[in-house]
DNA sequence: CCTGTAATTCACCATTCGGTGAATTATTCG
DNA sequence: CGAATAATTCACCGAATGGTGAATTACAGG
């Protein structure tokens, strides 16, 4: 029974590798464009041209999902932080360096920051369970402590620099400026992704980073209590 | 008929504004903890403990509620802003104040920094349709505008700082610290939100800005393009 | 005390959503 | 080819969820 219009359904060519990686696609920009709570699966379903039990075929849930979707965006960045090679430059060369190169990931993969910001209102509680993920834990800070005591040795750098704050410090300037860019430019009435505001925007990350770890001739800075 | 148990339901003493205030504040918690999309209308209503439809008889929606919510958080901060009188202090003193400023409110508001991720999340919508916070446009940067000047004169701080750029790197700086404080704690493995770490925080962050708009006695920091 | 109305409760709905059991089909391998 | 199995579809569910119509009650003003 149940002759399905004849000409209409196109049978999906079974493949796992390909099913998986769309549905996986799908769903970390279904993730980024609405959270991880605003998510729909079906929506996920339709974006990837997938029947939804696909989904659950493949992963044991939503949340499952979205764990797999962090970690393959946390592979990325780690990946992309491999080719910096921080060791090969002169100290503020590679702060600058590392500067730019965050602000370019950041800007080139904005699901990387969406997906933290879900993640982050969820406490963290799938990188938590994630073994892979703390396993990844960034061989750049340790590149990073490399550079700053170089800098500090030749006296380039200034010294006392924590790796961490600096790190921190780096992603906090690219960071905000694009996970708020909507309600920034709302306020301040500019599109704050206009390719000159980009560049100024790189500008300014650079000198205030390169200001406070190029060591000063003179002038201590004062610590306040 | 039904008698209702008798002793049990109290009858809620019947003050409107109480009750909108009631409503307003555990909006924010809800949307604070879960978000936006993650919010339940019911949770708010046991928050407050107030019936459901209440909600609905002071808020049009769900959307109406978190706008309201957004700019009591808004006006919340714009109020605190107007006790800096940053024009009273010296240009260092005053950046100083701006950064130790910043960085104590979105500690002891992380109700701000919640929604605000929720409304970029959104695109701004909210925001945009809001006359009123955006009349709210913060006279805070008028203020730093101010200090730029005056530093600029008495050559205490760096020539060419752009008032926008500065403030928000310095909110970038600790905003970011503070969102992206579970996911920064599991890959580091450090409590961010320990005494000790949030003192060092700021005070890096006092270094990095201070690094940044204290005039240099001479090396003069190169552009790049 | 009485009455009008503002504030609150109650019962209910249509829809959406994450998820599932079982059938079905394509593909591989003997 | 024929059977086994991996990949996919189909039909369906129970629980939430945002939202509502209408009744009900506390309270202020006369």
């Amino acid at each position: 029974m149940t002759a399905k219009a004849a000409n209409v359904v196109e049978f999906r060519s079974r493949d796992a590798d390909r099913t998986r990686e769309e549905i996986l696609r799908a769903a970390t920009a279904e993730f980024t464009d609405h959270g991880l709570m605003g998510a729909r699966i079906e929506a996920i379903a339709e974006r990837a041209g997938v029947n939804k039990k696909l989904i659950y075929y493949y992963f044991a849930g939503k949340d499952e999902l979205f764990l797999a979707v962090l970690e393959q965006s946390y592979a990325d960045i780690r990946a992309a932080e491999q080719e910096l090679h921080l060791e090969a430059l002169a100290p503020v060369e590679a702060i600058r360096a590392l500067v730019a190169f965050t602000w370019r990931h950041y800007l080139a993969h904005p699901e990387f920051l969406s997906l933290l910001a879900s993640e982050n209102m969820h406490r963290a509680g799938h990188l938590k369970r994630s073994g892979r993920i703390r396993e990844m834990n960034s061989p750049l800070i340790e590149a990073l402590v490399g550079v700053l005591a170089r800098g500090q040795a030749s006296a380039e750098l200034r010294s006392g620099i924590d790796a961490m704050q600096l790190y921190i410090s780096i992603a906090g300037l690219a960071w905000f400026y694009l996970s708020n860019k909507h309600t920034l430019g709302a306020i301040f009435g500019s599109d704050l992704m206009a390719p000159a505001a980009r560049d100024e925007r790189l500008c300014h990350m650079t000198d205030v980073i390169l200001g406070y770890v190029v060591a000063r001739p003179a002038v201590p800075t004062r610590r306040q209590r």
